[in-house]
DNA sequence: GAATCCGGTGAG
DNA sequence: TCACCGGATTCC
């Protein structure tokens, strides 16, 4: 009798069921007694005969019918081992449910063909105009015509460069065989793509996480009855069940936001090239900064680069030593006073006035929580932590030594605005807040350089990063390079014949080097060299454990549980540390045979289940190491 | 995800 | 003594 792996969209792995037809059901959703109910699940192999470690199996109910094709049964499979997660896990986290539920063929509400997403953002005016490379164009047309694996990363000027790059390839070949999914990190992006992609009559249909049920189920419809050429998506369209894949074009391959937050806690851009290296398909990367380990990848030949950065000129980058008694350097104040009129962006790492210090002991007020600087804001009179959220008022006196002299120290952007109205009159310029919706430039803009996205709002003359210090002492061993796109992501917003200035206490750092003249080459071999003497990713792999202690659980049980880890693992383990926001505990394991620490982890974790007192949750490729 | 198991608690 | 509970466990 042939018995069938079948995993259901539960923290559960796999159950094995037997069913009286010798058929292979691989790919179908079936129903199955679970317990005493009956529940959907997929089967994901057939076996001859019945495995010796399960006692007894219980009949398959019911077959539903075909849900997915045996390539992305595999790629699922790849996922679970991967990201160490119960099979069950990762069928949730597609769009199992959804498929389910139309080739049950329920009825579901259509959505009318009005969308009812707003359309104000509709225009990306400067994409039509936007200049585009041919070459690296006909490059991703051909490699998709041979309908091979491979993956590209190009090095792209900026934000609109990937856009229209995705685009014209769509607009290229969007009539050829197979599906082309393009994902994307933000909604608003992914949105505003399909807009454009409708508006140029490209049969297309959108995924994302924000979308209502009716309009969800009407794009996966759509996907499952092979009617669409375009996918266009953020992270989850990944899973997109898609017939025949025929290309990936991945945006913004560094962003963070590509990371799942729940279990299994996977990288959109990882499992896009797996999808595509299992789907025979290309798998397209771009970025205007590439993550130093797609470079890596790109380095050791496993992804081919492309590098378009300079097809397009750049501002002139200007690094200048922090002034002691000023906000401003003179040259910036003159460049303010000569080009205020053109528009130009003041950022600061940090919004509210400033930061608070005792003259008398030379602390900075901390956070009593959790030990963060706390936010001073002067047109409230409160002082508020970024961490944990926590606002008091201003204190009087120095809560540590009772010294009165405490006063600002660091720049806000609400400090920025009030300088500069002493610098400025009213009459003279305009001094706002950036606005992220308007599209006006004028006057003198602030804001916070970490909100600041690649946006669409037109170009600056100039722009000026203020204490830029506090991006690069971030202790993380990404720090380097996510500095580097910052500065990035601000040059965008300015002309390519203006100026970006850089307020530095330390000018003479070597990330400096390479920032000044766009060195991406030199700064990616200094960072890997670094990476490399430390054993930090992409040179080993870094696996976050957070440890629940239930009810019963001592501290003790900790230490028992880092001497066990200790002894299944090769490598380094690191912890226990506590979480500084919920009453969780985390190890950090680290090692350089990549493979074998997945391995390990996996036959410890599957030996765990003795230990009864503790929940483990478990991130392959944290993107952080911030606890 | 939800039925069930299990150990602790408290009213009678 | 047993009903009741909440948390832990198990599902093939």
């Amino acid at each position: 009798m042939p018995y069938f792996n079948v995993s259901v969209p539960l923290k559960l792995k796999i159950l094995t069921y037997h069913f009286n037809k010798d058929i292979d059901l691989t790919g179908f959703a079936v129903q199955v007694p679970l317990k005493n109910r009956v529940v959907d699940g997929i089967v994901i192999k057939k076996l001859d005969k019945k495995p010796d470690e399960v006692p007894q199996t219980k009949e398959i109910h019911s077959i539903i019918g075909e849900a997915y094709n045996k390539k992305f049964i595999e790629f699922l499979k790849w996922m679970s081992f991967y990201y160490i997660s119960e099979i069950g896990s990762v069928v949730r986290s597609t769009f199992f449910e959804e498929v389910i539920h139309l080739i049950k063929g329920k009825n579901y509400k259509r959505t009318s063909k009005k969308q009812s997403l707003s359309e104000e953002n509709t225009a990306l005016p400067q994409l039509e105009s936007c200049f585009l490379n041919n070459e690296t164009l006909s490059k991703i047309i051909d490699t998709k015509r041979e309908g091979q694996y491979k993956t590209f990363l190009i090095h792209c000027p900026n934000f609109f460069y990937e856009m229209k790059l995705m685009l014209e390839v769509v607009t290229t070949i969007s009539s050829s065989d197979g599906t082309i999914l393009l994902v994307l990190p933000e909604i608003k992006d992914a949105q505003k793509l399909f807009n454009f992609l409708k508006g140029c009559n490209i049969q297309a249909v959108l995924l994302h996480s924000e979308m209502k049920r009716a309009e969800l189920l009407s794009s996966i419809k759509e996907i499952i009855e092979d009617k669409v050429k375009v996918i266009v998506g953020t992270r989850f369209a990944v899973f997109a069940p898609v017939k025949k894949l025929s290309l990936i074009m991945l945006a913004q391959e560094s962003s963070w936001l590509y990371k799942a937050e729940e279990t299994p806690r996977y990288h959109a851009r990882d499992c896009a090239v797996m999808r595509g290296f299992i789907e025979c398909c290309p798998v397209v990367l771009t970025d205007f900064m590439p993550s130093t380990t797609s470079y890596y990848n790109a380095l050791r030949g496993k992804y081919e680069l492309i590098d378009d950065f300079n097809q397009l000129k750049h501002p002139d980058i200007k690094i200048l030593r922090q002034p002691y008694q000023t906000i401003f350097h003179p040259e910036v104040l003159l460049y303010l006073k000569l080009y205020h009129k053109e528009g130009i962006l003041v950022t600061s790492p940090r919004s509210g006035y400033s930061l608070i210090r005792c003259s008398e002991c030379r602390e900075v007020i901390k956070c009593e929580q959790c030990g963060y600087s706390m936010v001073f804001h002067k047109s409230s009179g409160l002082l508020e932590c970024f961490r944990c959220n926590r606002v008091i008022k201003m204190y009087e006196q120095c809560p540590y030594c009772m010294g009165v002299d405490i006063h600002p120290v660091g720049v806000g952007v609400e400090r920025i605005i009030d300088e500069l109205k002493q610098i400025f009159s009213k009459k003279q310029t305009e001094i706002n807040e950036i606005d992220l919706n308007s599209e006006k430039v004028h006057g003198i803009c602030v804001g916070q350089a970490g909100k600041i996205k690649t946006g669409y709002h037109s170009r600056f003359k100039g722009a000026i990063i203020l204490d830029f210090d506090f991006f690069i002492s971030i202790p993380d061993y990404r720090t380097l390079e996510n500095a580097f796109a910052r500065v990035l992501s601000i040059s965008q917003l300015v002309k390519e014949n203006g100026s970006l200035f850089i307020q530095t206490r330390n000018p003479t750092a070597d990330i400096f080097k390479f920032i000044r003249s766009y060195n991406f080459k030199d700064f990616y071999l200094y960072e890997l060299k670094h990476l490399k003497e430390t054993d930090f990713p992409p040179f080993s792999r870094i696996v976050k454990l957070m440890v629940k202690l239930k009810k019963t659980g001592l501290k003790e049980t900790l230490d028992k549980l880092k001497e066990f880890l200790k002894t299944h693992i090769t490598g380094e383990v690191i912890g226990p540390l506590k979480h500084t926001n919920t009453d969780e505990f985390v190890f950090i394991l680290r090692s350089k045979d990549k493979r074998k620490l997945t391995e390990d982890l996996t036959t410890a974790l599957g030996k765990l289940i003795n230990f009864k007192e503790i929940a483990i949750k478990v991130e392959v490729d944290p993107v952080s190491l911030k606890i």
